[in-house]
DNA sequence: ACAGGCTCTGACCGATCGGTCAGGAAAGTG
DNA sequence: CACTTTCCTGACCGATCGGTCAGAGCCTGT
């Protein structure tokens, strides 16, 4: 197995393409703006991954790993530890993978239950759990909701960095899911 | 002046439009998918139209107008008072035109300061800047900008009603951008 | 009956899409 | 040196894209 000098064609291809998925979307993104971003032909793109959409998953493949540990470490905390863990734990992620965690939220639920996305789609379900401390409240649900896709849709855009994103993403968070020691309003 | 007899051909591309541009993006939905849904010809839709995008800005109008209403409702009310009013008509304003709202806040951008667009952009900074009650807190930004982007997110798909969205909207709305009495924590 | 304006269709256009293919430059290995 | 493997290119393909156009139905006013 040959090494290479510099840094792959590969993982140029991922960087630029998560890029333009986040911030145009899937359809909206051509191999032809890819590989002019890269620096090389739409044939290389091709040689890298087996189609377009290999790309997409190579990306979300990414995501998923990191989701992954997320709920792992969640292990068997009570529903209230986690949801704590959860929150925080959630925005960090959010935070190193910006675009891959957009791609989650925002191009793969447009695959309508594509086998090959049913496996992240089943965590980020999971992850919802975790942060609505396992309520079934709709209520509570849909505000888990609001924030798990507020937070990646302001994450997508370099106008922030993540030192100012970190803190003010943690606190609308917990102002938002962390309910009052009561459990009823 | 003729009248139609039955819903206008005009208003149901509209709706089908509005339904698959919020969904899968504006690059994502081809003439031929929202004839097909309209039951009409690809041809109609661009008699009705100039063109794809000005189905999107007939889309977007409608959202502006609505956007400019509310602002207008605002008044030289003082900030905590439009604030509280901003929240609670921005929500009502996303559960009436579900997928209008949506294409502001997921599609419009993506047209990178198109001159058609800049208007409602711009109306849409005055509503962030409405709902910070006029801080320049980058926090406080972020909050506002990750409920906006949260709830016309959740809004997009028919899984809740509007019934279960209104309280639960507006609750995670209050609690994540409205700061108890002191303005420091 | 006839003319004229709406509404809509099928056929068609050039451009661009994702993807394939034969082959060449470069680099390691014998 | 020759040989293989890796990495990449230009040319090309069929399909689909947004958009145009001539004309066909249909309704209304005269």
């Amino acid at each position: 197995m040959v090494r290479m000098a510099r840094v792959s064609t590969r993982d140029e291809i991922l960087r630029v393409a998560g890029d333009q998925f986040a911030r145009v979307g899937f359809k909206g993104t051509s191999l032809q703006d890819i590989a002019v971003e890269v620096g090389c032909s739409k044939a290389a793109l091709l040689y890298h991954f087996a189609g377009k959409e290999q790309i997409l998953l190579a990306l979300v493949a990414t995501a998923e790993h990191a989701l992954t540990g997320l709920l792992a470490d969640l292990g068997d905390l009570d529903p209230a530890a986690a949801q704590a863990l959860a929150i925080e734990r959630f925005v960090d992620l959010v935070l190193e993978f910006r675009r891959e965690a957009a791609l989650v939220y925002e191009v793969v639920p447009q695959f309508h239950s594509e086998p090959a996305f049913c496996s992240v789609l089943a965590q980020a379900d999971e992850l919802c759990a975790a942060i609505t401390a396992r309520s079934d409240d709709p209520a509570e649900i849909i505000a888990a909701q609001t924030v798990l896709h507020g937070v990646v849709n302001v994450a997508i855009d370099d106008k922030w960095d993540a030192a100012q994103l970190r803190p003010a993403l943690l606190r609308v968070a917990r102002r938002a899911l962390i309910t009052p020691h009561h459990d009823k309003d």
